[in-house]
DNA sequence: TGTAGCATGTAAGCCGTTACATGATTGA
DNA sequence: TCAATCATGTAACGGCTTACATGCTACA
């Protein structure tokens, strides 16, 4: 088989595999899907069902990943080929910057066509959609707590717990920068 | 002419243009290219030059702009329709989560498959990374300067601006929190 | 017995990119 | 006169979503 150049998200399901490496069984792609909600979606995104199927037929096709002999659905596991392409794309080559599409920030930028109020109330709503998110991560956290083996995951939850007190931050001091105006 | 449901980026573009209202002349795609790289493209996208082109293409087709007459390039400026729904896909509906791809986090995510020098220097980069999209937008903010017509876009490029300081501070606690390790 | 969760997929379609093609204008 | 920039598009394709279809299992 071919190696058609993965995409991120493949990469991304395949760590997500790698990471479930001790146990045998593999994962479903059902499984897989729990998985991204619960930590890849704060960091990347978490794919729709159909997406994860497409990506897994691709990593099978690339034999980065194999179906576990078993009665019932489906279950993949990573290969050793997989692990050794994981391995390679994660830290050789570009890993490029971030990328934000930020819906708030966008319309905050054509506050003109608006008033502070409005645009306050934006603000106040984009604060508790912070708060619910963080507190969701919060419960990541708390779950990953200090065991060696998640070390890394939990310092990416504490990094984007950082991240979304200093937004909220930020986000307040804007609100009230509205506040003095017109 | 229907109204099938435009895409963000689209509202984005109408906002650029929008943001031109007080000349007549209104702009070409390519003008409207060199905007987005020079504002939106911090908090949203810059679209690909085709991509301009089509959004311009069912804006008209909406009828929320309409091309200048004038001889040469072809200039866009938004109609009053444009302007009116411009507004009422601002701040009625859903404003949404921002969205965010994190390659850096992601692949933190899986730092079990490297080493803690390898992650160091990955964020090491990404520092810089920071640093050069920071002066860049800083760039930007001192062209704004206090003039009142810019004051929103100048309250997003402050925010910008806090974001990237945060990311910076945080991501230097990771990278000594990576050294005490192994 | 029916609803929620488990499990897997196909189809249609949008958003956006890269590659390609074309041609005008401007300045070194 | 040659290169850079201005200017506009088409074609092919990838990534991803929603909608739809299907069926099984556990449990209240």
């Amino acid at each position: 088989m071919v190696n058609p150049a993965l995409s991120p998200t493949a990469y991304a399901l395949l760590g997500l595999l790698v990471f479930d490496r001790e146990n045998p069984e593999g994962m479903t792609g059902y499984e897989l899907k729990q998985r991204a909600d619960f930590t890849l979606r704060y960091y990347w995104v978490s794919p729709a069902m159909s997406q994860i199927y497409t990506e897994l037929r691709k990593l099978s096709e690339a034999e980065f990943v194999e179906t576990a002999p078993s009665e019932g659905p489906t279950r993949y596991r990573v290969t050793e080929l997989g692990e050794e392409q994981l391995q390679t794309w994660l830290f050789h080559g570009e890993v490029g910057f971030p990328i934000l599409k930020h819906p708030v920030a966008l319309r905050l930028l054509m506050g003109r066509l608006s008033t502070p109020d409005q645009l306050g109330s934006m603000l106040e709503t984009h604060l508790d959609d912070l708060a619910a998110r963080r507190a969701d991560l919060q419960g990541v956290r708390d779950m990953l707590g200090d065991e060696h083996r998640v070390r890394y995951a939990a310092m990416v939850a504490d990094w984007g717990l950082a991240y979304y007190d200093s937004e909220a931050q930020i986000v307040a001091g804007l609100r009230e920068r509205l506040e003095g105006m017109d």
